[in-house]
Order: C-alpha cells, then sequence, then structure tokens
DNA sequence: AGCACGCCGACT
DNA sequence: GTCGGCGTGCTC
C-alpha cells in the first residue's frame, strides 16, 4: 500500500499539498510534527502534517519528503484546530497562520549552495569572464551563495551564468536547510578520568611544577569543587584561576580535564517565589473576585470592568493561581506596549518560576525555548504572560486565558496575514479547552460590553480605586477662549502652566500626553502653501527635528529639511500642527530647570530604550515625561500627581466611527496615570472642544452614558457591535487598473448583498510605497449566516481573478476590521 | 508568496 | 546582440 501526506506549507495558496512517504515513515509521522520538503523546482519548505492517508492523488504524481525534521508533533490537534477556525474566520490560508503562529526558528527554507565540482576538468580558457570570476572566487571559498554570486558578477539574474557552469562541470548546486535554533550550551569542565584516584592527583600535581599556569588551574578546581560542590563551569574556573582559555585548553589537550557540555534555557528567572504576599483582596476585588467566578457556572467569558487603579491585577493572580493548582495552564495575555517589566516583575515575584514571557522582543532562540517548555508542559511554562501570539503557543490543557486591556485595538492584527482579533481568537481557544475567560478593563469596548449587557459574558465591576484613592480630578480648559485672550504659551496654557509649576514646586511629577511624535506633523510655505510631499505615498513629510528630517512614517522615505520652498522658492518654510518633540522643545524653555524626558517610538527604540526612560522617571531622575499613548499602559508612577492632555482634537476628529469610543478609552487611561496614592491626581485636558459630549464624559468617569450614546449611533449606522463589517481593500501601482478593480468588486457585491455595501472609497492615505489603495466595507447584520457571506465573496473573488486585467490587483480581506 | 518562463524594450 | 523589465502560470 501506498502511504501520502497532506502538508501545510506556509505560503498562501488555499489547499494542503500531498507527498508520498514510505510505510516506515507512516509508521513514525504523526499529525503536526515538521517535514521539510521540496516545491517547485528547487526549493525546500519546511511544511507541517495535517493527515496521513493512503488515497494517491489522482490527477498528479505525488513528490517524496525531503526529510523529517521532528521526533515528536510540535503542534497539538487543539491548536489544529484553532489554525482552522481562524483561517476560516478571518479569510486566510492555513499557510498563512501556520507562519505566523510557529516561531520563525521552526520554519527553515532552503537555500542553494554552489559547490567546486572536484571531479569535473576546467578548462580555463573556455570560461567567459563572469563564469571565471565565479571560478575563481570557488578557489578561495569552498561554497558560495546565491547572493554572493550575484555580488561577485555584479548581475540579479545569475542563473544562466550557474547553468553553463554547471555544465561545463565546474561547480555543483546543493540545497541545504539548516536547523536555526540552536540550543544554548554552557561549557563545563571535571578532572580527567585517569587523575580521579588519589595517587595519580599526587603525580599529577607532581609534574606539573614546572607549570605554574596549569598548576594553579588545577587547584583552583578543586577549591571551587570543595566550595559548591556543584559541576564547574568553564568561565568560573578561568575567574578563579586567574588564567586564560588557552591554559585551560592545554590542560583539556593533554586529557588533565575533561570538557563537557549542559544545555540551559536562555530565559531563566532566578528570584525565588513568594517575594511578593499577594496582600488579601479588598472587599470590591474580592466581591469582583466572587461575581466572576460565580458567572463561570454559567458562562465561559467574563468582563471585568475596573476603574484604573483598581487592582485588577490581583484578582487576575487569584483566578490563576486556582487555575494552577487545579493543575491547568493559565495564559495572560497583554497588549505588546503594556508588557512592562513592571508587571512582568511583579507576577514573577509572585508566582516565581511557574511564569514564562513571550513576545516579541524576544529572540527567535528564546522563542523556540518558550515554546518547547509549554510544549512537553515544563513546570515553568505553567502560566505564559505575553503579547497576541502567545495564543500560539502549544498549550494542552488551558484552564484560564486572561486578556488584560481588553479594549486595545492592537490586539487585532493588520498586517500581514491572519488579522485576527486576539480576545476573539482566544475565546474560541477557550472553548477548545473547556477553559475560561477573563475581559479586563477600565474602559472595556462597546462590544464586550454590550456582550455583558446581553447576557452572553459575566459581568463583575470595581469602581474603587485600590486603598480608596479618589479618581482624579478632570478640568477641561478651551484653547479656543485662551488663545482670544493671548493667554497661550506655545501649546501651554495658563491653566497647565500653573498646575505644572505647583506640582514641580511640590517635588512632584508630571505627564505631558501629545498623541503624535514627532516635532510638528507637516512643513508649510507660508508663501504659497506648498508642503513637502513624499514620493512615494500619499502624505505630507513629517519634521524631527533631532535630525532636521522630513520623514514618511508609512514608508522611512527621509530627506533633509530644506532651506526654500521648492515650489516657489521663497525662505518662508513654517510648521504646522504639533507633536510630542515640539512639546518636550517648549517645556524646556518655559522651565529650564525642570528634567524633562521624552516617551515615543523614536526614543524608545532598542531592546531596552523603553525601560531606560521608565526607569529613570520612576527613580525620579525626570521630573516630566512627555510621550504618546504609549504612556498609558500598564505603568505604574507613585508620585505623578499630574497630567497633562495637549490637545485633545486630533483623538476626537478621527475619521472612524470608533473615534469617540477611542477618544474615550484614552483620555481615561492616560487620565488613570494621576494620582495613583492617597493625594489626589488633576488632569487638565487642553481642547479647541471642551463641549464635546466625549469630554464631558471622560471629565465626570461616565462610561455608562458613553456606552449608550455610541450604541445608539451604532445601532443607526449598522456598525458592530449590531452588525459585523469585513474590510476588503485592494491595491496595485495602476490607479486605473485599480479603480476599475475596486468598482467592478464592488458591483459584484452589490448585486449579491443589495444592501450594506460602502465604497469602494480611498482611505486618508491612498497611496502607500507607490501602490494605490481603496477600500470597500462590508456591513453584515449578525442574523446573515457568516459561512455563507464569505463563501459568496469567495466567490466573486473567483471571477474577479479571471479578469485577466485585474489579476495582479492585490485583494486584502479584514474581517473584523477594527 | 516565490519562482520560472517567455516576450519585449534598452543598453553594454 | 544580451540584460533585465514585467505579465502569466504553477507549485503536490
Amino acid at each position: 500500500m501506498q502511504h501520502f501526506i497532506n502538508v501545510i506549507l506556509p505560503i498562501p495558496l488555499e489547499k494542503l499539498f500531498t507527498y508520498s512517504i514510505s510505510e516506515p515513515e507512516s509508521q513514525f509521522l504523526q499529525p503536526g510534527m515538521r517535514v521539510a520538503v521540496p516545491f517547485g523546482k528547487s526549493k525546500i519548505y519546511t511544511a507541517l502534517v495535517f493527515e496521513i492517508h493512503t488515497t494517491p492523488p489522482e490527477v498528479y504524481e505525488a513528490k517524496e519528503i525531503h526529510k523529517i525534521l521532528d521526533d515528536a508533533p510540535v503542534v497539538n490537534t487543539l491548536q489544529l484546530q484553532h489554525w482552522r477556525w481562524i483561517s476560516d474566520y478571518y479569510m486566510c490560508t492555513l499557510g498563512e497562520v501556520f507562519r505566523s503562529a510557529m516561531p520563525s526558528a521552526f520554519l527553515l527554507e532552503s537555500e542553494t549552495l554552489i559547490l567546486r565540482n572536484e571531479r569535473g576538468e576546467v578548462d580555463e580558457s573556455d570560461l567567459k569572464d563572469d563564469e571565471f570570476l565565479v571560478y575563481e572566487a570557488l578557489q578561495h571559498q569552498s561554497m558560495l551563495r546565491v547572493d554572493e554570486v550575484s555580488a561577485i558578477v555584479d548581475r540579479k539574474n545569475v542563473l544562466p551564468i550557474l547553468n553553463r557552469l554547471i555544465e561545463k562541470q565546474v561547480i555543483l548546486l546543493k540545497d541545504e536547510i539548516y536547523e536555526q535554533y540552536k540550543p544554548k550550551l554552557v561549557r563545563y569542565v571535571k578532572l580527567g578520568t585517569a587523575y580521579q584516584s588519589e595517587g595519580k592527583l599526587e603525580e599529577l600535581l607532581q609534574s606539573l611544577t614546572r607549570a605554574p599556569k596549569q598548576s594553579q588551574v588545577v587547584l583552583s578546581l578543586f577549591q571551587l569543587e570543595v566550595k559548591d560542590k556543584k559541576p564547574i563551569k568553564i568561565t568560573d574556573l578561568e575567574q578563579m584561576s586567574g588564567s586564560s582559555k588557552a591554559v585551560i585548553k592545554t590542560l583539556i589537550d593533554k586529557g588533565v580535564l575533561e570538557e563537557y557540555h549542559i544545555q540551559v534555557d536562555r530565559v531563566n528567572y532566578d528570584g525565588t517565589a513568594g517575594d511578593l504576599d499577594l496582600k488579601s483582596l479588598n472587599e470590591h476585588q474580592q466581591k469582583a473576585l466572587d461575581e466572576i467566578q460565580g458567572s463561570f457556572d454559567d458562562r465561559k467569558v467574563a468582563l471585568l470592568h475596573g476603574v484604573t487603579s483598581s487592582g485588577k491585577t490581583e484578582v487576575y493572580m487569584k483566578l490563576i493561581e486556582t487555575c494552577i493548582n487545579a493543575g491547568k495552564q493559565a495564559l495572560y495575555l497583554l497588549p505588546e506596549i503594556a508588557l512592562t517589566t513592571q508587571l512582568i516583575s511583579r507576577l514573577q515575584e509572585y508566582f516565581g518560576e511557574k511564569i514564562s514571557v513571550y513576545h516579541s522582543k524576544y529572540s527567535i532562540h528564546e522563542r523556540v525555548e518558550v515554546w518547547n517548555n509549554v510544549l512537553t508542559k515544563k513546570a515553568k511554562a505553567q502560566i505564559v504572560i505575553g503579547a497576541r501570539s502567545a495564543l500560539f503557543l502549544p498549550y494542552s490543557n488551558l484552564g484560564l486565558i486572561v486578556v488584560d486591556e481588553e479594549h486595545e485595538g492592537s490586539f487585532k492584527q493588520f498586517d500581514p496575514a491572519p488579522r485576527y482579533h486576539a480576545r476573539d481568537a482566544a475565546i474560541v481557544l477557550s472553548n477548545l479547552h473547556g477553559a475560561k475567560v477573563v475581559l479586563g478593563s477600565a474602559t472595556p469596548s462597546i462590544e464586550s460590553y454590550y456582550n455583558s449587557q446581553t447576557g452572553k459574558y459575566g459581568y463583575a465591576r470595581i469602581d474603587r480605586r485600590f486603598g480608596d484613592v479618589l479618581m482624579p480630578d478632570i478640568e477641561l480648559v478651551d484653547l479656543k477662549e485662551q488663545t482670544r485672550k493671548r493667554r497661550m504659551k506655545g501649546h501651554f496654557s495658563e491653566r497647565l502652566l500653573e498646575e505644572i509649576t505647583d506640582t514641580l514646586d511640590n517635588g512632584e511629577q508630571a505627564i505631558l500626553f501629545q498623541n503624535r511624535r514627532g516635532f510638528a506633523p507637516i512643513v508649510e510655505c507660508t508663501t504659497c502653501g506648498h508642503s513637502p510631499q513624499c514620493p512615494n505615498c500619499d502624505v505630507s513629510l513629517t519634521y524631527h527635528q533631532f535630525k532636521k528630517q522630513l520623514r514618511c512614517h508609512y514608508c522611512g522615505h527621509h530627506i533633509a529639511l530644506p532651506e526654500i520652498c521648492e515650489a516657489c522658492g521663497s525662505p518662508t518654510l513654517d510648521t504646522k500642527g504639533f507633536g510630542t518633540e515640539q512639546v518636550e522643545h517648549e517645556f524646556k524653555k518655559l522651565f529650564p530647570d525642570a528634567k524633562v524626558g521624552r516617551m515615543d517610538l523614536d526614543t524608545t527604540r532598542g531592546k531596552y530604550g523603553y525601560e531606560k526612560i521608565i526607569t529613570a522617571f520612576e527613580q525620579q531622575e525626570l521630573d516630566v515625561l512627555v510621550g504618546t499613548q504609549m504612556l498609558t499602559k500598564g505603568l505604574d508612577f507613585r508620585n505623578v500627581s499630574l497630567v497633562g492632555i495637549m490637545n485633545a482634537d486630533s483623538l476626537l476628529n478621527f475619521p472612524d466611527y470608533r473615534a469617540h469610543e477611542r477618544s474615550f478609552q484614552l483620555l481615561t487611561q492616560v487620565a488613570g496615570r494621576a494620582g495613583r496614592t492617597q493625594k489626589r491626581g488633576k488632569v487638565i485636558v487642553q481642547s479647541f472642544n471642551p463641549y464635546h459630549q466625549i469630554l464631558k464624559q471622560v471629565s465626570t468617569n461616565d462610561y455608562l452614558g458613553m456606552f449608550k450614546e455610541q450604541l445608539y449611533e451604532r445601532e443607526q449606522f449598522l456598525y458592530p457591535p449590531v452588525n459585523r463589517i469585513i474590510k476588503i481593500t485592494f491595491k496595485h501601482k495602476n490607479y486605473n487598473t485599480l479603480n476599475d478593480a475596486a468598482e467592478w468588486f464592488a458591483k459584484g457585491l452589490r448585486t449579491i448583498f443589495r444592501s450594506g455595501i460602502l465604497g469602494p472609497e480611498y482611505p486618508p492615505v491612498a497611496r502607500i510605497r507607490n501602490q494605490y489603495l481603496k477600500n470597500v466595507i462590508i456591513k453584515i447584520p449578525l442574523g446573515q449566516p457568516l459561512g455563507k457571506t464569505k463563501n459568496s465573496i469567495k466567490r466573486i473573488e473567483n471571477s474577479f481573478n479571471a479578469i485577466s486585467q485585474f489579476r495582479s490587483v492585490r485583494v486584502i480581506y479584514n474581517v473584523d476590521h477594527i
């Protein structure tokens, strides 16, 4: 009987691919193991076994697999079911889910290597110039990569050259795949077996009298052995004996010492558990905990709605503790920016070694280790804390998923596919495991609050801050009036300046929030109104004072700040709008004695950039911190008594249906940074439109009012949560092709759905990296079956792709687009 | 997606 | 003439 496997390949193709395997391979292989398979003419990909069967494909001959990469499955069946759901729901392929779910070190690709053909007789005069260059390079190097050949002959397409060289028997090609993951090994030493006995030792020391360095090493080894009674690291021995690597190597070569390796984990927590006693919950927290646990009797998901600084984390910790005491795994999901050292160390101090962390700042090796620890159910991976990708780890026995800061839009992956929402995918995953989910937020998303009101989710609320600290006092300042009365100093109103002065005088700290990085968004000529544009994207370039540059935030294009207007030639360039850099700059002029720091994407690059700034602020080396929304998450500064919001309008005027919800959330979260200890915090919100409903709701902490109003609007205009939306983006380099294609597709949709089709419309930035963009939005009533709807859309896409003109237009689906 | 193949304009 | 541009089709 013949045996076959269907595999998932990490490419955006709908179908599974079938390969033939031998009888013994069929005995050995299981779904979830990786295999290397040949694909196309020359590529080797890492594929994942999805199923094993004996049905030969009808219309083609299945290729054989290249090799098996695992001894045991690295992906379990629950994960495969979860992936399937994600690919169906978010309209992408299994391969795309596969690619983003696995740590990249698990997905090896082949690389073609060029080797000398030792057996060929080379007639050098027979070689052309470029062929000779390759031949010559191979005399010095045993192998070359394709891009190296490319560099040598200074050509892009080197295949014709390589083919000629193969024909002339000069070179051979070899496809190689690499295991990227290398376990970290620490080198240890012990005394060679020949010298273990007492007598031999004497002899050895005698023989080393004329090699003082060497005998010093041996003596140090003894001292270490006696002292620690533990295996001895080479590095320790080096330090102890004060000798060089060379001396130790000599001893190893002689056989006096023996070297061995022990595999260690890259990520280790070396503190001890229980450093932190979880204070018993206060009555409000306890009540919330009871309500959540009570709701779990008949519902799987509960929403914990607790105001900022109400101590939600302690409630999660209790729930997690209960979960792991029951022998199950727990997952704590947070948005990337909220995964701060502050929070992680707090959890580690309580749970100690039971916690693993998984997020994007981890190296590919560290990720593989966490993956393997979860896979093999190591004790240290009972609890995982991570960003949305932590959802994809190979859990086998989840009992609880916490989704903290549930309202955060960054839980939705935007690019590339799969464009999944981690909160929703977490709920589906919990169903597969029979686990419970807690969604937590001070400002729940409209969707989740809606679900709690309709009874779909359980609900618990904490409306007191921990320690009964008062909610901050929020004051709105009318910028229009202030400007009219000439009370503004730059972007600072009189009230804000007063409050800052007070705060600094009291030795307290302040946070200034401006939701825009850079110095000023755009540069404009006051003579002709021209502002420099990005050549590749439809946006004005943004001014960054630090480097005196104009930059494009979409494609990274940058130029030096021009002296004169490129359109009219006059030297009257001025900045318009303002960002964090300018706030920092103005602040320094107004308060030359205060120490100010800035936190935004530009100042937090690098692995520890973020931590440095936070630590400096925490330790009060800085008086004031200027920043973007990075400031809003998971940070707990004891000494901050003032928060200034420089301009609330840029948030409110965003052109989409979530702008108000988002503004409320963001402003409430920033305000929550103020006064986290006994003294009541102060928040100054500057706006040109202080009577805006949302600002009023923020200042009176009126979540319910905001919710009702927003729900009403969403019902009127058929947006989530009362409808679903799918956004389709079309992308092409030719403007006309794009327009025709989008029109055609929208027309197709309208013939099927009649209503609920918006667009096609240009997005605010209609061209990025020289690709034109257009969006169509489909509103789907909740009653309409989603699977059928998606099938209809796919059918339209198929006929769309049959039109040759449109085939090169990219079609991107974004289900539940935020 | 990647990559080969094939056809076409632009230069050594 | 070759080189590299891009459109088209296919991958078990």
